[in-house]
DNA sequence: CCCTGATACTTTAAATCTAAAATGTTAGAC
DNA sequence: GTCTAACATTTTAGATTTAAAGTATCAGGG
């Protein structure tokens, strides 16, 4: 940006310049903003809970799909590896929250699901949750919201179509 | 919502609710455009240039102050503990692209600063990366990019009041 | 000087995460 | 039927991450 140039003097190198700085500062900045939240959400969840965000994402999945998920469909939603999944799995069963049971007609598969136990557990997380990204979140107001998560929705529609 | 309640009509407690829930799906979008970038990034680093995140991250961080950083800053500035600081110091100190030098009227205090290899090093990385986030996001218009950096900009506000 | 508490950093232990190899299963070609 | 490739999951090895404990230093009061 030397001397005064006007918008149509910017040649195509500088204004390709302003715009990759442009995208860099709105990556750090979406990256700034998910790492507080996760941060606090981390936290809370430890003090209050004694649980971790993975393991509960783990569950907010399977409260979502009440018939149930198979391990490579968490493996998908929660944007973990799958053997990852194989060890919050291992706990959880262990603890008895959740239940891996196999598929009848594909024995590669198991469908796991939330034990009753399971779902009175992460009812109550549920709810101190909510109530958490609320006071984060809640403040904005209902244009705010919407014309945010409008943003996003365009923001992952650019990103996804590099998929392969 | 029950009935076809007017908008005047909604209770608290089901505004309340709607809410929370648009909160909730508004942090859910968040964190699924933020994996995304990340899992690409991530990948492409390692493809590419045989190195991590977080390691790109470390050398940014310093890139972007000349006069260089303490350990408590760069933990900061890259919202990670300080252990984690350390042992990715060790592996770039190792390889000779940092140099920690201890700071005179503080002998706690150490300043990390990019040696000459360090910098041409990060400055190849630096240019891909950014070519890679401005295929993710360069597709949004100059006026999305904007309001997109406002929105998010009221959304750290909103979360950071909650520090203490 | 000698405490005390705060600060800067490192180390440690445990959990998480990944990529890649291994295991077992399925589906389709021949 | 047999082979092959794809699929679903687990296991493995290694790196990363965190919280918390540990080490060393500083700053201030008595």
């Amino acid at each position: 940006m030397n001397q005064k140039a006007t918008a149509t003097e910017l040649n195509h190198e500088s204004r390709l310049q302003s715009e990759d700085h442009q995208s860099i500062r709105l990556w750090l900045r979406l990256l700034t903003c998910t790492n507080m939240i996760e941060q606090r959400l981390r936290a809370r969840l430890r003090e209050e809970f004694a649980t971790t965000l993975p393991r509960f994402d783990f569950m907010a999945q399977l409260e979502r799909a009440p018939d149930g998920l198979t391990m490579g469909e968490l493996s998908q939603r929660m944007m973990v590896s799958g053997g990852n999944v194989s060890g919050i799995a291992n706990q959880l069963e262990g603890e008895g929250l959740i239940d891996r049971s196999p598929v009848p007609d594909n024995r590669r598969t198991l469908c796991v699901k939330l034990t009753d136990k399971g779902r009175r557990r992460f009812v109550d997380m549920a709810l101190a949750h909510e109530g958490w990204v609320v006071e984060m979140l809640g403040d904005l107001s209902q244009t705010e919201h919407q014309q945010i998560m409008q943003h996003l929705a365009q923001l992952k529609c650019a990103v996804v179509p590099l998929e392969g």
